[in-house]
DNA sequence: ACCATTAATGTGTGCGCACACACTTATTTA
DNA sequence: TAAATAAGTGTGTGCGCACACATTAATGGT
C-alpha cells in the first residue's frame, strides 16, 4: 500500500528550521517574517510540494458560506424549475462538507410582488452570495443594485440580464438556440412549407430575450437566402389553454400552410395537444424537458426539444460561488451550458436527476 | 448572519447525557451500550438531525483511498481518451481533499502486452478500485479475475464486458446509440437512397459491442418495414488513411447509390476526407468529438456526430467509488451517459473541458 | 463473601490547520 | 538607564471526529 503521505505544514516547519507558526504567517503573508527566513520557507514550500489540507482548514475555521438563491418556485413536481432546483441542492450536497449552505427561496412565476418580498428576506440574511433566476427585469434590477451596496456577489442563472456586474452569467446563448430549432425544423420539412415563431407572454417576460430568439432563428433562413415570407410570427399573451387554441384557431385558418412551428417557452405541449385535436401535421420544436414536453415527444407529437441543462446550471452556480469564496477564483463572465437535442430515442438518458 | 450552528457528536452527547464515546458506539455500532441508551441516543441524532461532519470524519481517519484507473493512452491532445483522462482528474480535484488519489495507467491501443503490462504495475499497488477500459476483451477479463482474487471492486468505462462482477459499468447505450444514428441518417436522406454501416476494425474491437451497433442501426429501419437491401455493411480491417481510402474506393464503384454512411467508430472524419477528395455528397454520422470531426462537422463535411459524454464518464466513475468507499452505496449497475446529437450549430458549447 | 469477568461508559489523543497568545531579542523613547 | 515598543519567533488550543485506552458498574463462579 503506497501510501501517499502527504505533506503537512509540520513537515515544512521541520524542513526548514522553524516553527508551525511561522510558516502559517508566510502562507498567509501577515508578515513579520524575516526576509531570509520567508525565502527558505517559500523554496521549500516549493520543493516538498506543500498544499494545505482544505478539509483541516475548513474545520479550522469553521467558516460558513450562505449561498441563497431566488428562484421561480415549482408549482408542481416534474415542473421546469424543479429540475435547476435539483441541480442546486446536488451542488450542495456536494460542497455542504467545505460550510457552503444553500438556501433557496422562490418567487411566484406571474407575481413581481412575491420577488419582492423574497428579495427582501434574502437581504435580510446577509448572505454571501447570491443566486439568481432574473425574470422580473426591473425588480431584478433593484434587487441587484441592493447587492451592489452590500457588496454580495450574485450570479444569474437561465437568463442574463446584461449590463449588470454579475460575477457571471450561467445559461443558455439564446439565439444560438433558436438558430438551432430553426435548423432542426427545416431539417424536417422538406425544404417547403411556411413556419411559425410562437410566443406566449403574459406581459412580464425578458423582451431582450425574445428579441434575441427571433434574431436567432431568423437568421438561419436569411443566411440561406430564403423567402423572409416564410417565417411568420404570433405572440399570445397567455399560456392559458383555451386562449391559445383560440389564438391558434385563428391563425391557422388565416394562415393554411404552416408546417412547422418553433415554440419559444416551454409550453410546446399545449400546440401539440392543438394539432392533435385537430388532426394537424404540423411539426414542432420547442424548449425543455417538462413532463407534459417529455410525453408529447415521446408519443411522436413533438418532434424535438431543446434542453439547457437545467441542472448544470444549478450546479455551476454554486460551484462558481464556492470558488469564489474558497480560491478567489473569478469565473467565466458568460458560462453558456449545451444545448442539448433532445428526440423521442435520447430523451431517458437526460430524465434521471437522483 | 444566520451562523446555522452545525450539530456535533458533542451536542448529541450532551443532549441524551452520555459521552461522546458511546455516541460513537451507537454511530458505528460497535455494540456495548445498553439498549435503552441506545434508543434515546438515535431518537436525538433524529430530534437534532445529527450529520456526521465528513470533513472532520476524514480528517480523524486519515484514509487514503487509491484509485487506479487502466485507459488507453492520448497519443496526442485532442485525442479522444484525453477527455474521459480530463475527466477523472475534475473528480480527482473534486475529492483529493477527501483522500481519493486517482493514479491513471495506460495502453497502448493497439498492444495488448502494454495492457497486462500497466494491468500488473496496478495489482502491485494494491488499489482500493479500479476503473477500467477493457478494450481488450481476453486480457480484461484475466486481469478482472485477480481483482476479484483481492476482492478490489471495479469499474468499466467506455464498454462493457457483460457477465463480469463489476460494481458498475458507465458508457453509452450503444444500441441506442446506433438506432439515433440511423434516426438522424435518415432525417437528412428525404426517404431514398442507400446506407452503409461502415466499421473500421483491428482485430481487437470488441465483436459484442459492433453485434449491438448493427442490431441498433437495423432496428432502426426494420422498425418502419423498409427494404433491407437498403443497408450495407462493410468491414475495414485497418484505420489507416491509405487502406480506408481504398476499401472505400472499391466498394463505392460497387454501390453507386450510398446516400449516407454510419462510422461505428470515431473515425468519420477519414470518410469525410474520402468524399471531399472524389466530391461526393454522402451524409456522415459518426461518433466522438474528436479534433479531427469537430472541424469537419464545422465544416459540413460531417453532418451528426454522437457524443457519449466522455468526461461525464470518468467522472462517474470515480464517483461511483468514492461513494462505495465512503458511503457504502452501491451504484447502478449500468449507467448509461446521455448520448448528446452534436451538429455544428451546438458543437461549441460541449467543447471546453476547463 | 471474595475476586474475576464482562458489560457499559467515560477520557484522552491526534488528524492538519488557523489563530490568539506568549516569548524572545533588538531598538527606541522618556 | 529603565522602561516602553516593535520585530521576529514559538506555543497552545480548538475545529469534529475516530479510536485506543481507562474507568466504573453489574454479574458470575467458587
Amino acid at each position: 500500500m503506497n501510501k501517499v503521505k502527504k505533506v503537512t505544514i509540520q513537515d515544512v516547519a521541520k524542513y526548514a528550521n522553524v516553527s508551525v507558526g511561522t510558516i502559517d504567517r508566510v502562507i498567509h503573508n501577515r508578515g513579520k517574517v524575516s526576509p531570509e527566513k520567508k525565502q527558505k520557507i517559500e523554496e521549500v514550500i516549493q520543493k516538498l510540494n506543500f498544499n494545505p489540507n482544505l478539509l483541516a482548514r475548513t474545520l479550522a475555521l469553521g467558516n460558513r458560506f450562505q449561498i441563497c438563491a431566488l428562484i421561480p418556485s415549482a408549482p408542481y413536481s416534474d415542473h421546469y424549475w424543479s429540475i435547476p432546483k435539483s441541480g442546486l441542492e446536488k451542488a450542495e450536497t456536494m460542497y455542504k462538507h467545505f460550510g457552503v449552505v444553500v438556501d433557496i427561496f422562490y418567487y411566484q412565476l406571474f407575481d413581481e410582488s412575491s420577488f419582492n418580498d423574497q428579495a427582501q428576506k434574502i437581504l435580510s440574511q446577509n448572505p454571501d452570495g447570491i443566486i439568481l433566476a432574473p425574470l422580473f427585469i426591473h425588480e431584478s434590477q433593484l434587487f441587484v443594485r441592493q447587492l451592489e451596496e452590500k457588496a454580495i456577489p450574485y450570479v444569474f442563472i437561465d437568463s442574463d440580464l446584461p449590463g449588470q456586474n454579475s460575477l457571471s452569467y450561467i445559461g443558455p446563448d439564446l439565439e444560438q438556440s433558436a438558430f438551432i430549432a430553426a435548423k432542426l425544423l427545416d431539417s424536417v420539412l422538406e425544404k417547403e412549407g411556411d413556419l411559425l415563431m410562437l410566443h406566449m407572454v403574459k406581459g412580464y417576460e425578458n423582451a431582450v430575450a425574445l428579441k434575441r430568439i427571433e434574431s436567432g432563428f431568423e437568421k438561419f433562413f436569411s443566411n440561406r437566402n430564403d423567402n423572409p415570407d416564410r417565417i411568420h410570427k404570433l405572440t399570445i399573451n397567455s399560456t392559458n389553454k383555451e386562449a391559445v387554441f383560440r389564438e391558434l384557431t385563428k391563425f391557422y385558418i388565416k394562415n393554411q400552410n404552416i408546417k412547422g412551428v418553433f415554440v419559444t417557452n416551454s409550453k410546446a405541449f399545449l400546440v401539440s395537444d392543438f394539432h392533435l385535436t385537430h388532426e394537424l401535421n404540423i411539426k414542432i420544436v420547442g424548449y425543455d424537458l417538462v413532463q407534459e414536453n417529455v410525453s408529447h415527444l415521446k408519443s411522436g407529437s413533438i418532434d424535438f426539444l431543446i434542453s439547457q441543462s437545467p441542472q448544470q446550471q444549478g450546479m455551476k452556480a454554486v460551484q462558481s460561488l464556492f470558488e469564489l469564496f474558497v480560491y478567489k477564483k473569478e469565473p467565466e463572465k458568460i458560462q453558456n451550458v449545451p444545448l442539448d437535442i433532445i428526440i423521442r430515442e435520447n430523451v431517458d438518458f437526460y430524465l434521471n436527476f437522483n
